[in-house]
DNA sequence: TTGTATGCGTTATCAT
DNA sequence: ATGATAACGCATACAA
């Protein structure tokens, strides 16, 4: 009597294998093969642990199972910020094309400091994770040896470079740089004011900028510098900044969406019209950018196929597929809306 | 010399405790001691531990230490989206308070399927989670077996009931429904349109402002549905949807602000004066809220610190500490501005 | 197709 | 303050 009783109730330790093979009347090895790779057991067999898993209510241990076989199906992804309107459908990205592979997800925040990123990704590796997703490629020598030493599977994501960790899926940062420069300098603009954050990636955009300004005479540009994070709120500030001074602008390059369309609401609010005034060009594509008034000139970038594919070259490369390319340059468009 | 070289180069298994011990003439429970409880160990061996770490390069097993000590350190996180503005500050306040903490955060995706979200749970539960974070209180029943079964703290977030699981923080959605009417009904508002996602928790906004609209006479609305997720641009369609059946709105209430955002635009495009013409609510009191053209008129509610005392009140229930009160009900402010 | 023996790397428990 | 021993729950390697 009891002991049914206690059979369907809790009991005082969760079920292990070996209690769901004893209610089988098989080995517990065999209830393991039935859950994982039942292909290899008789289905017959598959059915009666499967009844017995039911009766017992086990949950797999999986720090147990990880310990043993050496694969935690445990992906780390460390990004900057995660309340970061860029990153974020790329980090949804990864979540979803991992829960298709049966991997979960530990996501860290590095704030933008490499010696935090090393920190985390340190603690973070006693996880024993089976791959790991750094944002950007500056990282401190320290984590690099450390990541390297783990001999885990690594993809860098959100920039580019010929000597990644690892893998790695980004586009140019500069690149973009040249061709924003060029697309305005291609409208005739010749007086810019420049309202940029000051991360690594923002910084190098900025150079590509620079770098086609320097080829060409007569522009002038004024440089007005935000703290993280890019908000709306901070794009208006420094429009607002940038209009007192007094100076004119024919246009406004921004190191984001959001912080141009910060810069389109100062602008109108005052009166000024985007973009016959003062044109603006954000980054990033973001959802609101086509729907804006005017809808935003920007730089698209394929947020959600980073993701996507850093997951599956992580899950490839983990499970031995091959993997085609482990560098990956997704590129970028310049999409010209109404803004400038 | 084979040796000498072996030590210090990559060894073919990453160093354990053991090779720590061995390398600081220790026991490896005196090490594990040394790196978990420095002040029950003398300092000079904790030195002795700390160089002989750095020497072997150890980096600890967390799947072997929660396998041993029933604690995985470990909190899953179940979000209906990532890349949802709603949630995601709310993640993120989690993920840095845990880090504060010492705990990772597993963070998991369930769609707005109690389905979805019970297969999550049970796989998520696999890890040995220490504590679980759930959104809202609408859950399957397996799940709850799953979860109460796994006797672990659970917090249920942005919703309240008076019979939450465990723990739960939260608002009310219907009293901000109320609010919402009220507030219009208030501006002299008799024409509303509403558009509106089909999330349980948006529904019960929804309900909310009903139940005001029943006790007015002489007031009409029409609602219009949107698909998650919701976007500007999906505010902009319902919007010119509402606007194209020809009839007169004096006022759009939406789900959230993001919707808000998009019917202002929508409106704006046509000509109309907000809020002069008609009048836009919407809900959450996103980071760009209070910088648009008009400002958004909405709800605020402290997403970070719904995050935040989530992650907390795991963390102290988990450790044993006490914890004040397990029901939380945050509340949420109406914010007039110039949008309605 | 199923079972046996063993080890994964750590901590709990009890001892000294 | 430190150590010896025995779990923790599962999968690998090999055997039958």
């Amino acid at each position: 009597m009891k002991n049914a009783s206690d059979a369907k109730k809790s009991p005082a330790r969760p079920p292990t294998l070996e209690d769901v093979a004893r209610a089988a009347g098989l080995s517990p090895i065999t209830v393991s093969r039935a859950l994982n790779t039942p292909d290899i057991v008789r289905p017959k067999t598959v059915a009666k642990v499967k009844e017995a898993v039911q009766l017992t209510g086990y949950i797999p241990n999986m720090l147990a199972g990880g310990l043993a076989s050496r694969r935690s199906k445990l992906i780390a992804v460390v990004v900057p910020q995660i309340n970061n309107s860029m990153f974020i459908d790329t980090i949804q990205a990864i979540s979803d094309e991992l829960a298709l592979r049966n991997y979960h997800m530990l996501l860290c925040v590095s704030g933008y400091s490499p010696e935090t990123e090393a920190d985390i990704v340190s603690t973070l590796l006693s996880r024993r994770p089976d791959g790991i997703v750094l944002t950007g490629i500056h990282h401190s020598s320290e984590l690099k040896k450390c990541v390297l030493n783990a001999a885990i599977p690594v993809v860098e994501i959100w920039d580019l470079t010929p000597t990644p960790l690892d893998m790695l899926i980004g586009f140019s940062h500069e690149k973009i740089g040249n061709a924003l420069a060029r697309f305005m300098l291609g409208k005739g603009h010749q007086r810019f004011g420049l309202i940029w954050t000051p991360d690594q990636r923002a910084a190098l955009r900025h150079k590509g900028i620079l770098d086609v300004f320097a080829t060409h005479t007569g522009l002038t540009f004024t440089d007005s510098h935000v703290p993280l994070p890019a908000t709306i709120a901070r794009g208006r500030e420094a429009m607002a900044q940038l209009l007192d001074r007094g100076e004119q602008y024919s246009a406004i390059i921004c190191s984001s969406d959001t912080l141009a369309q910060g810069a389109i609401f100062e602008a109108q609010s005052r009166g000024l019209r985007v973009p016959e005034d003062v044109a603006v060009i954000g980054f990033g594509d973001l959802d609101f950018a086509q729907c804006t008034l005017p809808p935003l000139t920007t730089v698209k970038v394929d947020r959600w196929k980073i993701g996507q594919q850093a997951a599956t070259l992580l899950a490839d490369k983990i499970e031995g597929l091959p993997v085609a390319e482990s560098v990956v340059d997704i590129g970028f468009t310049l999409i010209e809306r109404g803004s400038a």
